[in-house]
DNA sequence: GTTAGCACTCCAGCTCCCCGAGTGCTAGCC
DNA sequence: GGCTAGCACTCGGGGAGCTGGAGTGCTAAC
């Protein structure tokens, strides 16, 4: 996989990108050795040229024109030289401000963040909200609605509020409810909301007969609407940004990817694995899973604190793109909100 | 304002729109005549369409092309012809389907009305949330988070729950929370959500002391929370539509439309009046206020029941698109939302 | 290993030209 | 007065042909 190439045939090819990156047009051994003070003669660097494109490095749009860097050839660049990353001072000082300011909804701040990163780095830019909290059950709720049915509030110590309506199996009242209510709160308050559904289920027996079915709707109800968090919680801003980039040839592509941006499932799907990723992860092009976002590349970063992953967040944008800006751009957000959510407490 | 046509002209025009909507090239009389069964010649019909040129409704993107309606011929078609307004049975089936399925959840139900919306006309869907909702206040919660500050629950009758975290002016402790919680409920259960901070305010002094700081903030947030609340719950989808419809001339466009829908003040712009309009309204092209709209028809109907709007939804497309179709599939989601939220009892 | 030189290729952009579609106008017909 | 046949006119689109420039690969010499 990590193929070698020696310093020039390297140096060759990381000029490349940069240039083609800056113009989007095809790059000749002339403007290379002219504008990045290669001390050799156009011969010698269209050799390595040559080797590069035998590499699968790069390619010719046609013979006669410049070179292209392939999906491959980005994949080496950023592989050999991503860690020469650096921020402008502008946009560092953007995104401190930005994580300064005092923040108490969480939805608010995830969103926000989304379209920080989007402005920040010209791309579209997706947020995921923390998957696997930590927060313990604070209080629950039951409410009465009419046509038989409650409402379910759980609000945790970090100022999460889950709620969920349920059919009433049984007509219950008022004062059931809150009995009901009062012994759900003995069983988990104080637990993680993850395992309250599971706790409620288990102590079923110990709930008076004619509760046992709401209590066993509730934990139902809980852990569906535990699992519809991920959907919901998906934040995506500059999607218009897509469209900007012409660099995406056709218009039935731009479509493609825009629509593909729209369906949480796939988003979900496609910032799953950065999770389990230590930092940030890049998917250039072909090596997305996702055949939508073929023609696109993909930056993703986990973000948390003390070593654990809360979420992810990251950028969707042509393969032509600055790498070294958005993988620094991407890195640096992550990094401030989990430090923020930190904060939180969340 | 409303100009009057004769008869055969009326006819004209409403052939020319059906043709041009379909095919998206300029009709020429030869057209009109063998495809639509007018029993005059081709110059006849010419002497037609250049009446209606002089008219202002159509024009001719170049000598020696057919016709195009203008805005203003869209909108003689649509004052004209669009109560011939039909969906396709298809359609009908699945509006009606997707409101007899139960439903819960008021955001899900919304953001799949959208998905529908759009995927019936085939464009840019929008659905804002009730705005004037009528629920009162069931239940208010105060729950102590770590770092001097709380979070306030309001739970409505409806099922719609509002939360808001605050800072606290000063450090209480959650006995001191909940008595203020209590003396809120006191205050407010039973009342329109949206008096709810009024209330708190004309009352605080009739709150111990140490608490009417606290009342005071509840009262601000809520007021906020109600604010805001607008903004957050618009529910945008198939934006991805917007490119579909090439019809747009050139890139720029497509990326000033798509940016504007992405920001929620603008589209709240857009649905505003809805409310207020009767039925649906229609805005084609240049009678859009909004400049970024001014490429676009924007079709948008209130929702609600009983006569009072609770919120509008709409769509958002091309200037040429099939009026009659997108008027009615708007119209009739409206309808049942508005029948099915009643149901709901929102 | 490097380079100068050269023949070759191909695209982009230009002009030219022609065809077809559609018009407006005029004169004659009912 | 309204309708129509006929005709001259206009214009855009598309294909053909040409040219210049950029860039290559190859070969032979340093």
């Amino acid at each position: 996989m990590e193929l070698d190439l020696d310093e020039r045939k390297a140096a060759i090819l990381r000029a490349l990108v940069l240039h083609y990156v800056n113009t989007g047009e095809p790059v000749g051994s002339k403007t290379l050795v002219e504008r990045y003070g290669f001390n050799v003669s156009p011969a010698t660097v269209r050799n390595e040229l040559s080797a590069l494109e035998d590499a699968g490095l790069i390619y010719q749009p046609h013979t006669s024109a410049g070179r292209i860097p392939t999906d491959a050839g980005y994949r080496y660049f950023v592989n050999a030289f991503s860690d020469e990353a650096r921020l402008p001072r502008a946009d560092e000082r953007r995104i401190r401000t930005f994580f300064g300011e005092p923040r108490f909804e969480l939805e608010d701040a995830l969103r926000e963040t989304a379209a920080l990163l989007s402005d920040i780095t010209d791309h579209a830019a997706v947020v995921f909200a923390p998957v696997l909290d930590r927060s313990t059950v604070r209080h629950v709720e039951l409410v009465a609605l009419p046509g038989e049915r409650a409402m379910v509030v759980v609000v945790t110590d970090s100022g999460r509020v889950e709620n969920q309506v349920l059919a009433l199996s049984d007509p219950l009242d008022d004062v059931q409810l809150s009995r009901a209510a009062e012994m759900l709160n003995r069983f988990v308050a104080g637990l993680p909301l993850e395992s309250a559904p599971r706790t409620i289920v288990d102590n079923v027996e110990r709930f008076p007969l004619e509760l046992r079915a709401l209590a066993a709707d509730v934990a139902r109800s809980l852990s569906e609407a535990l699992a519809e968090y991920q959907d919901q919680r998906v934040f995506l801003e500059g999607t218009s940004n897509i469209v900007d980039e012409h660099k995406f040839s056709d218009l039935e592509t731009v479509r493609r990817v825009i629509s593909a941006l729209e369906h949480r499932r796939l988003l979900l799907e496609l910032l799953a694995d950065a999770l389990s990723a230590g930092r940030v992860s890049v998917r250039i092009g072909s090596e997305n899973e996702l055949a939508e976002m073929r023609s696109c590349t993909v930056i993703t970063a986990p973000y948390g604190y003390e070593g654990s992953a809360l979420g992810s967040l990251g950028i969707v944008g042509p393969t032509r793109m600055d790498y070294r800006r958005t993988i620094a751009a991407v890195y640096e957000v992550a990094e401030n909100l989990g430090r923020m959510l930190s904060g939180l407490g969340v």
